[in-house]
DNA sequence: ATGACTCATTGATCTACATCAATGACTTGG
DNA sequence: CCAAGTCATTGATGTAGATCAATGAGTCAT
């Protein structure tokens, strides 16, 4: 169990090269990078990658399958953070501690590769391309937790959920995958907490958006029938900007 | 008008070094960071230290008086994403852009200090300290904006107000003033947007923590009347750990 | 298969906060 | 120093979505 999987499959010929490793470099300054990671790591469902509290060691790219992240209040309750798909990084909120500030478990059966934080620090004081590339990671998650705070502080269930679907749509797209037909790796109950609304609402938006015949919904399969009403809901109107 | 103020005090003279300066570099290594500096840039209220969609060059970091950072929607809804105090950095959000996607404006008479983000880079690259302290400092913004996502998705008003001037209180501490009686930089509206409430609700909330004899408010003018009561509040009890 | 789960859906009711409205206090520029 | 703002407060009313409750559907271990 947990045995290593994957290990031949280098960074090069990973089909998640495009996504994961930054563009700009070398191919021999990826083959360094992909000499320092650990690959492959499999998880089945449910099983964490960290938890909170846990020493500090590594970032983490997810190779297959899908990753909840979360944290955990004093009273108990948990608030989801986000979901990272194939041949996204995680872990980067625990950088600036010794320990991991959330934990991070799979949502079905996943893999992910292994990425030890001081080795990307030591690379990245030479290979300047990384150095780039790790401050614009890091940067670019500030940016998308901003557009977070405005969904959750100005926008209606339905408008979060519809930014929700376009977000994972466009995500799936970069993969190469349908943006209009898919399956959601997480429960509603996960959806609501994450988007802050009860599970209750996220039924019922789902049951109203396939009643407007925006979506088909069959249990976690998806369908986007109305991309570009989903996007007008999404927005409170207009496609082209993102809010 | 707008001429360069302060321009004698370095880094090592500035009383805001403990909380702006990385406390791991050397002397010498702050002499290098110092040259690069762009001090004191002096700006009136309302006057914008950089513009949404303006190309992106700097990072600021607050010398004295207080910015506001938001950024406006195709509806020209406004969303505040942060207040800045003395001693803080901001402008980390645009740095995976060539442009700034979003606005700061001084809210008060206030000063800035410039750094050119292509010397930040430079720097960092041969000062190993450097570049740890930029991770850890981007690492941080992540982890804040986690832990606001918890307060917009979960905290009721009472609980985002306590927590919002709780927090206020710790960065006034921080800069050796008081924690417990100081000046609201920012407008209630201002508060209201960034916490996700109307503002008749933050007028509300204030009165009704004034009742309690928890706050003393006259205008912008602050006492925290009972510091431990609002951290249970903040907290939805326990003032120990944050959430 | 079968009982014991957990998860999703739908309906009925409740509530925290938004919205609307009015007034007073403060600020500002002419 | 006064008119015209803007900003803060308070009250009355409305509503989106939470909460409570019940049922059905999917999943799993035996």
């Amino acid at each position: 169990m947990n045995k290593p999987q994957n290990h031949t499959v280098t960074c090069h010929a990973c089909s998640l090269n495009v996504i994961c490793v930054p563009q700009s470099l070398t191919p021999e300054e990826i083959d360094l990078v992909d000499s320092k990671v650990q690959r492959g790591r499999a998880l089945q469902r449910n099983k964490h990658v960290f938890e909170d509290g846990q020493k500090f060691t590594s970032l983490y790219a997810v190779r297959s399958g899908a990753i909840k992240a979360y944290s955990v209040d004093q009273n108990g309750e948990e608030q989801v953070i986000g979901f990272y798909l194939p041949g996204e990084l995680f872990g980067l909120d625990a950088i600036h501690n010794d320990a991991y500030v959330s934990s991070a478990k799979a949502l079905e059966t996943s893999a992910v590769c292994e990425l030890p934080f001081n080795q990307v620090t030591e690379l990245s004081a030479n290979i300047h391309n990384l150095q780039a590339h790790m401050y614009k990671t890091l940067s670019k998650e500030i940016n998308t937790d901003q557009q977070f705070h405005r969904l959750l502080s100005k926008k209606t269930a339905e408008e979060r959920i519809a930014t929700f679907l376009q977000n994972l749509s466009e995500r799936y797209q970069r993969r190469k995958l349908s943006p209009t037909s898919f399956r959601l790796p997480m429960s509603r109950t996960d959806i609501g907490n994450y988007l802050g609304l009860a599970v209750e609402t996220v039924s019922r938006v789902f049951t109203r958006l396939q009643q407007n015949e925006i979506l088909k919904v069959d249990g976690k399969e998806l369908q986007i029938l109305d991309l570009r009403k989903l996007c007008d809901i999404a927005h409170h109107e207009g496609c082209d900007f993102r809010a």
